[in-house]
RNA sequence: GCGCCUGUAGCUCAGUUGGAUAGAGCGGCUGACUACGAAUCAGCAGGUCGGGAGUUCGAAUCUCUCCGGGCGCACCA
């Protein structure tokens, strides 16, 4: 495909500079030219070698297009502005071998684990949690089609301080006992199944508990106040001891919840590996092996003054030269284990990090959770089935973790190369991403209450504590409810049950690639208006794209598998490639060959964004195909099966790349 | 105060390791359905890439500085 052509120029180039120049150069910088007219590939090698040389850059470019000569796969090379190199591309070779290329990338390997999701098991997810899931889910994709073996974790702090809100609100405010809980989830979940509704699910419930609750802590006297924070730190110590009434309470609100979670991720074709919980990390004492081995490698220290007296702390990063040069302590260590004893979540997150990449010496119990039709869910348990798979111990981890954390996350990785991990350091990464905010206008359209100053923002931040925000389900609710409707309009034949599955594959693709298409630190500044979009650069239009190709094979009775193999028999298409009246098919051509390039980008960046843009433009190419060249109704037969290989080979590579986008292609629309 | 991110068309955003004429969608204005579906396509208008200085053959991209946004900097998670 297109990458490997760039290499072969590449490595073409490097051998000419060390034969001729005895140059070794690394690498040489590829590019694609702005215009067709500039050819396919290019480089201003000459220009950067200009000075090193001592020569002008057009001479240096001419010397080397002489020394390359004539070379299989391009048709030629030629000098252009300041001493660009222009590449050429044999576009019969060129397109034979595109349509050869089938299957995924190739390009990564190795045993790779990615923490996405990670909700607070205590309300229901909203779009900012949809972000994140998106985002994690696409990447799984993305390192999958590379050829990497992939676990997908869904970290659940299932004894935190948000779980201990919601529990305090059912025990003090709603005066509720277990039983009375488990009789609540019991009915939420039976009018889920009867109604099909999500809007008064147990997570929908534990949404509106969870805000009173963070209220209630502040709203009365000052006594009263100081009296139900105390309740908040009784309870999520009893969360953490654990075998109480109100730890098997919390138990069975996370896990509700959770299940809750599991269902509207699979509503958008996200799935898990993996659930480990906290009550685990703490329970099987991960933390003591980990405090031992930090204590060892000297990461902790003992501080014996200053305001992190009686502390044990770790240097941040960056701080080492000021820590060392510092006369007296540290006061910006952070703090790892407090005074009295208990350990900070850092502390908790470098005990994980060490199991991520087996290095901790301690493993979870582990039991089946949840069944998707492909494969299980595992969960975290004390002691679970003898007989498991084995997770943990990666050689590569990424977190999929918003932006705001990028500070703790540095301090476990800090922790982790302290300990002379640097390679396991250097393989994690934290895959940050902005949040997903409302804009004002949003707020008010939903009924919150925006005060002036908000009014003035660009955006206002979702927040589970006040209950501000919109629900996951309730948004792929409205987006599928508008869709059936778009659905039904064009397609009165359909019978609902064909036009309700329509509808939720185009409603999955609007809003994944809604989330996909800004790049990871732009904060999305959410409203519907956007949101329920189906035109433009939208997920629709790429299934658009889609439906109309399999039209045409089905109107001209053949398969895109069918017109692949005639094309293969065919001798040389590129007489249909050339001229001014063909730009856009070789455009086309050129684009659907980019596959493994695009993947190769978003791997080494973390960006799932470039496949997104490339989805689409190569959709936006076709459409413009589309209406320059009939395809059924050219009369010349030859060039007929070289149109419709071109629409077979954008169709496989359309198809592809929404697959790994997590949006299904309709067949009809 | 320190650190990180950020400022590109009216709006929302792209812009590969510094490279050729800064792109797309939406919105606006014109056109194109007896064609393989118009959820589409074509065209036009719209930019001192926040300001300034520097490095370079070359800067939206790198450095410095100023201005304007955002987010971090707990013995919270």
């Amino acid at each position: 495909m297109y990458l490997e052509q760039q290499e072969q120029l590449g490595d073409l180039i490097r051998g000419v500079l060390k034969q001729k120049f005895d140059l070794d150069v690394e690498s040489i910088p590829l590019e694609t030219p702005p215009d067709l007219n500039f050819g396919e590939v290019s480089t201003p090698i000459a220009l950067q070698l200009a000075r090193a040389l001592r020569k002008a850059p057009r001479v240096i470019a001419t010397e080397i297009v002489e020394a390359l000569g004539k070379v299989e796969g391009f048709v030629g090379f030629e000098v252009a502005g300041a001493g660009y190199i222009n590449a050429r591309l044999d576009r019969g070779a060129s397109v034979r071998a595109y349509a050869r290329a089938e299957g995924g990338g190739g390009l990564a390997g190795g045993h790779v684990l990615v923490e996405h999701t990670s909700i607070n098991p205590n309300k229901a997810a909203h779009i900012g949690h949809l972000r994140n899931a998106i985002l994690g889910d696409t990447f799984v994709r993305i390192l999958r089609a590379a050829g990497s073996k992939v676990d997908v974790q869904n970290y659940i702090d299932n004894t935190g301080v948000q779980v201990a809100d919601v529990v305090v609100g059912f025990e003090h405010l709603e005066g509720k006992s277990v039983d009375d809980v488990r009789a609540l989830i019991a009915s939420c979940e039976e009018q889920v199944q009867r109604d099909g509704r999500t809007a008064g699910a147990f997570d929908y419930h534990c949404w509106d508990l969870y805000a009173k609750t963070s209220q209630w802590y502040a709203s009365g006297t000052e006594e009263e106040n100081a009296e139900r924070k105390k309740k908040r730190y009784a309870t999520l110590h009893l969360l953490e001891e654990g075998n109480n009434p109100t730890a098997e309470m919390a138990e069975l609100i996370s896990t509700a919840v959770l299940r809750r979670h599991l269902a509207t991720m699979e509503r958008l074709g996200i799935e898990y590996d993996f659930l480990p919980r906290e009550s685990e990390i703490l329970h099987l004492k991960f933390w003591d092996a980990a405090f031992d081995l930090l204590k060892k490698t000297g990461v902790l220290y003992f501080e014996e003054n200053g305001k992190n007296k009686g502390c044990w702390v770790m240097t941040r990063p960056g701080d080492e030269t000021k820590a060392a040069e510092a006369e007296g302590p540290n006061e910006d260590a952070k703090v790892i284990v407090r005074s009295n004893g208990t350990v900070t979540y850092v502390g908790k997150d470098i005990a994980y990090h060490l199991w991520k990449f087996g290095l901790l010496g301690k493993d979870f119990g582990y039991k089946k959770f949840f069944e998707y039709p492909s494969h299980e869910c595992w969960i975290s348990t004390m002691s679970g089935a003898a007989e498991h798979p084995h997770f943990g111990g990666a050689n590569a981890i990424y977190n999929v973790i918003d932006a705001r954390q990028a500070d703790p996350q540095a301090n476990v990785i800090q922790a982790l190369r302290g300990m002379g991990h640097t390679e396991q350091a250097d393989r994690y990464t934290h895959f940050s991403y902005e949040m997903v905010a409302l804009t004002p206008r949003c707020a008010v359209d939903l009924g919150y209450a925006v005060s002036e100053e908000d009014q003035k923002k660009a955006y206002i931040e979702v927040s589970g504590r006040k209950g501000f925000g919109v629900k996951a389900d309730d948004l792929i609710d409205k987006l599928i409810a508008a869709e059936f409707e778009e659905v039904s309009k064009r397609h009165e034949d359909l019978d609902a049950e064909t036009r309700k599955k329509i509808a939720t594959q185009i409603a999955v693709g609007a809003l994944r690639y809604f989330m996909l298409k800004y790049t990871r630190n732009s904060v999305i500044a959410f409203d519907f208006k956007d949101a329920l979009s189906f035109e433009g650069e939208t997920g629709p239009y790429i299934q658009y794209a889609i439906v109309r190709i399999r039209n045409i094979f089905r109107k001209g009775a053949t398969t895109a598998d069918a017109v692949l193999d005639e094309f293969a028999q065919m001798a040389d298409a590129g007489k249909y490639l050339e001229g001014a009246e063909n730009a856009d098919i070789w455009a086309l051509w050129l684009a659907a060959g980019r596959r493994t390039q695009v993947l190769d980008q978003c791997i080494v960046t973390s960006e799932p964004a470039y496949l997104a843009k490339h989805a689409f433009q190569l959709a936006q190419l076709f459409s413009n195909f589309y209406h320059n060249h009939h395809i059924l109704a050219e009369t010349d037969g030859e060039k007929k099966k070289f149109l419709l290989a071109t629409a077979a080979v954008t169709l496989r590579e359309l198809v592809l790349a929404l697959n790994w986008l997590g949006i299904e292609s309709p067949e009809a629309m």
